[in-house]
DNA sequence: AATTTCCTACTTGTCAGGCAACTTGGTTAT
DNA sequence: ATAACCAAGTTGCCTGACAAGTAGGAAATT
């Protein structure tokens, strides 16, 4: 009852610009009007969305656009639809996506969180990985440890080489969910360095304890000490969010 | 001269069906089409995708219906676009949306995975609350502990109370991350369980060691012990896996 | 001849209207 | 009372059109 639609008149195309702001895209931006509608609590699990006409008519924009929206939301499985009955939130407990934001680069306190969540999950893989390995597995481990080391000797950051060997290991764990969520975390925290990186001088020279550190994950692996492992990726992993930890102070 | 689309008539309205294969929508079905193309290295980054009218001869759909499928993978990063210009595969370094999918539900080794990243999430995320709690977090931890010793007394399994309970400590870490993954894992995982004892006999009885698990992680909170809470948590979880294995192998 | 300006075709963004497929609830016929 | 049926409403998809922005070549200027 509350939020009937209203006949907005159709006259101008621009009253969705007014009522939502400047974005991306009309249908991106009602996409999140209407997610925030449902996270908020304002629309209830099952509950029957507002018909895509309806919509379209109190946002003033057409209904593919509104088609679009829905999609999204959709595809992120907030919402379920049937033709012919309509859309409908869908139970929490059924929801089988999940959607990691990381949009916001300037803000620090998230790439913290987001290492943090990088040591979790790599500290993990790299313990069951060690238990896990093929001798397949150790050999790959061990071409990209070498590659890493000759590209510190030719006195290179080697941040491709470092990323392959990580992700070696991660890969010998076999859980696919480790190894796409950890190279999605590693890709983003060495993309906000390389921005960082940008603007302030090169810190440069650790790469040797880098790969001392490397050395120490790949021995234990290659003992299949699942303990060591972690404990050296730990140590790995603190250290690296040491040093960046200079890059968010300033 | 512009490419007059042939007026295609109603009938090949089903091209795409017969193209494509039977699914959800032909915006969903076309989406995970064209993602294909971009994952496989098909299309390299940076590369422009075919115009919109292409896309929509070529799979013999509607230009909006194209538009659809687009929105969405420019939903998951996966292409830009740019007005006047084309659609183009994103830079993965610049990706900054990370999608899970858990659908297959049938699946024993997906929801192994799932699992194990769970354990790994919620044992970290209680190592950290144990440092970081407040007093007011120590609080709602203990008033969840206590509504599932109630739960259990009452002879009920309380499955939402432990949910909240555990939820509690993710939150009291601190960091969002964490709460939002293992919330949604852990309501992946209790959706299985709740499916699976469906067709086999309750087991029950297990609900007093579960609380005296809980029982072990709350003290090592309150005492502000990490690694004591992590341990905790990870006998608990360890505990968890294995009722839950109890289903997985029949 | 080289450079700048401008124009035109192309592409995405959005709108309007329409038909088909499906659901739902009430009405009619049995 | 029950079953079959019908009509309104809703999503799924299509066609056609225009606006807004881009890019490359033609034309004008230096």
């Amino acid at each position: 009852m509350s939020r009937v639609a209203k006949p907005t008149d159709r006259r101008s195309a621009s009253a969705m610009r007014d009522i939502i702001g400047r974005g991306p895209s009309l249908a991106d931006t009602l996409a999140l009007r209407l997610k925030e509608e449902i996270v908020s609590g304002h629309l209830l699990p099952g509950e029957k969305l507002a018909t895509e006409q309806q919509i379209s008519e109190t946002y003033g924009v057409s209904r593919p656009t509104v088609r679009e929206a829905i999609g999204r939301l959709k595809h992120d499985g907030l919402v379920v639809t049937r033709q012919g009955a309509g859309a409908f939130v869908a139970d929490p407990g059924a929801v089988s996506v999940f959607r990691l934001d990381v949009a916001d680069f300037s803000n620090k306190e998230e790439i913290r969180n987001i290492v943090e969540l990088l040591m979790a999950v790599e500290a993990t893989a790299t313990e069951h990985a060690a238990t896990r390995r093929s001798n397949k597995d150790l050999k790959k481990i061990q071409a990209h440890l070498n590659a890493m080391q000759a590209a510190v000797d030719r006195g290179e950051p080697g941040v491709e080489e470092d990323l392959a060997f990580h992700r070696a290991i991660v890969e010998a764990m076999g859980n696919p969910f480790f190894r796409d969520l950890s190279d999605f975390l590693d890709r983003r925290v060495r993309n906000f360095i390389r921005a960082a990186r940008a603007n302030t001088a090169r810190m440069g020279g650790m790469t040797h304890s880098v790969q001392a550190e490397h050395q120490a994950i790949f021995d234990a692996i290659v003992r299949k000490d699942a303990a060591a492992a972690r404990a050296a990726a730990e140590t790995h992993l603190r250290n690296a969010a040491a040093r960046l930890a200079l890059y968010l102070e300033r």
